[in-house]
DNA sequence: AGATGACCGAAATCGGTTTTTGGTCATTTT
DNA sequence: AAAATGACCAAAAACCGATTTCGGTCATCT
């Protein structure tokens, strides 16, 4: 593997792992087995680094989702699925839960920054498909953004919130089946 | 007036505009036109004369609620009014995005306690009348805890979240009519 | 008997000092 | 020559003792 990707690598893990703030230029180094300069041969600096760790994961997650889509299949069957998706990759996404998690405790602007990159990604992605859902007449004539919007935010609520009122994360399957009898059934077109 | 109710009246208005921690006692005794020494005869200490305040406004909310329940009319109707009276008071739910603000920035561990308290109480109630809305036939076999809490995160994301990504907060007909689109609507029964 | 505010100690705040850490660059390695 | 490296620097964070604030008490006064 190459150094770039290997620094990347162990950028990803030291942030997932300590967050950014107690995330040091040193030790992602150490973890890379690099000199500490070589690292800024590459990336500008640590918010560079940071904002690039986020944008291969958002690109991945993208990635991940866009295979399940089958065009010939309808709506609901696709949001279904990528969910599934999503919520099978759950623990990729720690690194948000740990962002989300040190926004809250610290104020770090820079995570403060790209936790609103991350959120106004997604919405606009998911935007976008239910856009795509209502002109193929498969949905009901909502507003986008609204429903993207709740969408994320109940989807962040299972994975992150739940937790704090409950000792044990809720299952995968329960998660799916709610969002399907409720957000997902009201939106199909009867 | 009282001197108790004069007391927590002027809590309420303090706590609301300043938050836990940045409200003091003397600055209660102050607005209630009170020697300090007075409030401690009714209230133990700062604490409790918080719960005092967040009591009083869930049984307020839950009184207000209730009122607007009729129980000859259908589950979805009456979801669909309390929702719309709750928006109603938005301004009184104040003091909840107060709090949260506050939780978020400084971790007040009373916050913090009086937050997850707020949320548990809400979050039974409305699982008491999913529960009741199943038993009547009216809503599809769901679990009451988990939609109740999708619906309590929902509206919080709606009320509290969104300014915070979005100049202006979004009207409550447009958070009423998406409410009644998605989650609603796939609850009821076809 | 109930209300009050001066008073107390604990906790928060502040400001100056020390330590840590992001970023550079002269030197070394390949 | 090009890339890698870690000693080095300045700026920011952590630390710590001095000072202030504030929750709670109680002797005194209505």
């Amino acid at each position: 593997m190459d150094r770039q990707q290997e620094i990347l690598q162990a950028a990803t893990t030291s942030f997932t792992q300590f967050g950014y703030k107690a995330t040091t230029i040193d030790q992602v180094a150490k973890i890379a087995n690099v000199g500490k300069g070589t690292i800024y041969n590459f990336y500008a600096n640590k918010e560079q680094l940071f904002e690039e760790v986020v944008i291969h994961l958002i690109q991945e997650m993208k990635h991940e989702t866009n295979k399940t889509i089958d065009t010939k299949a309808s709506f609901m069957y696709n949001a279904h699925t990528s969910l599934m998706k999503m919520l099978e990759f759950r623990e990729r996404h720690l690194l948000f839960a740990k962002l989300i998690e040190e926004e809250k405790a610290l104020r770090t602007p820079a995570v403060r920054q790209m936790l609103l990159k991350i959120e106004q990604e997604i919405i606009s992605y998911v935007s976008m498909r239910i856009r795509n859902g209502i002109e193929k007449g498969e949905i009901i004539n909502c507003n986008p953004e609204h429903v993207a919007f709740l969408l994320f935010k109940s989807y962040i609520a299972f994975i992150v919130d739940w937790q704090l009122t409950h000792e044990e994360p809720i299952k995968e399957d329960a998660i799916l089946s709610l969002f399907s009898q409720t957000i997902f059934n009201g939106l199909a077109k009867k």
